[in-house]
DNA sequence: CTTGGAAAGTCAACAAGGCTGACATAAACT
DNA sequence: AGTTTATGTCAGCCTTGTTGACTTTCCAAG
């Protein structure tokens, strides 16, 4: 009864105990403290160009498959078309962002950076990288396998999708 | 001169491979869907009480440290005193949360949740959990260990040392 | 050629949850 | 007595998410 309540069960003596309640509490708070300060640096650039992490978003897929289309971004950031296009229009207006028409359908908007906004995606990656970098370096090649490991594991099977999409791609 | 533009050097042939912009790209995105990922479950739940992720934080955290005074949870959700007030008077209004004056210092309140209170933290962290436990055991125990030990260098210190605090203390 | 439907864009309204600034109160500290 | 600290609260603003309704464009099937 004692750890009923947890929903643990100890089984036995084998090496199960990363899998503990106690364990799986730190790995999400840990996930919490560490997307705070994956996005910090970011947060801050973007503060001086008024805008939000969504246009970072924006910008970073646009950046990584150049000529995507509206449709294809909007599954990849799981929002609405309605909250994509604020972003992406004031990306346009503001010349970061430019949407070409589509040759074979007409009806789809191809997107791709300028070079504002290629200036603009090197200046947010760079400062996301560069924290990122210095993680990799301090915990090693064999830890960051393992990191990439379990947050593959963590995605929805349809994130897992896009993700594996990119590793396979490139 | 072809990757200087990204920010890499070779050095030698050592495995720094996993140091490539390349790479850390991938480990950027990783960590995008996984946090959705993460995020998913609960908010289902938080959904059906009309509660938002700010809840389920400040829930997690008085679970965590019973007793805590506002402050000290200001302090680890890196919010402003506003933006908690909303979401605890919500809380404390709906019973989920109860708020003690200070038996030292009769400034400070002290949270804890009700047995109301206990019931939303389990459903929520045991949807939280079950995808988590699901992660650990397809990843297995190393790449945990990795995966812990990255996402503690990508934060930023103060919170590690919020985090490291729940490591001995617990 | 017409029409159905998909892709895209737009407008309006709303909510959550951040933020700042100002101000109030009580208690502790000096 | 005066200052600092902890907390709460009001008002207003911003970003970014949501739904719903509607239009325009245009491919493709009938």
């Amino acid at each position: 009864m004692s750890d009923r309540g947890t929903g643990q069960t100890p089984k036995s003596g084998e090496g199960l105990l990363f899998l503990t309640d106690d364990q799986l509490r730190r790995g999400i708070e840990a996930m919490f403290f560490a997307y705070r300060g994956f996005t910090a640096d970011p947060d801050r650039i973007l503060q001086q160009y008024s805008y939000g992490r969504a246009h970072h978003r924006a910008i970073h897929f646009i950046k990584r498959s150049p000529g995507n289309t509206v449709n294809n971004l909007l599954d990849i950031l799981g929002v609405t078309k309605q909250s994509l296009n604020r972003v992406l229009r004031s990306l346009i207006v503001d010349g970061l962002v430019e949407s070409r028409v589509g040759k074979q359908d007409r009806r789809e908007r191809h997107l791709y950076l300028t070079d504002a906004g290629q200036e603009l995606e090197k200046e947010l990656s760079e400062a996301q990288r560069s924290r990122m970098r210095a993680a990799y370096r301090d915990a090693g090649p064999e830890a960051v396998a393992g990191f990439r490991q379990v947050l593959e594991q963590i995605m929805d099977p349809e994130m897992r999708r896009h993700f594996q999409t990119i590793k396979e791609g490139a």
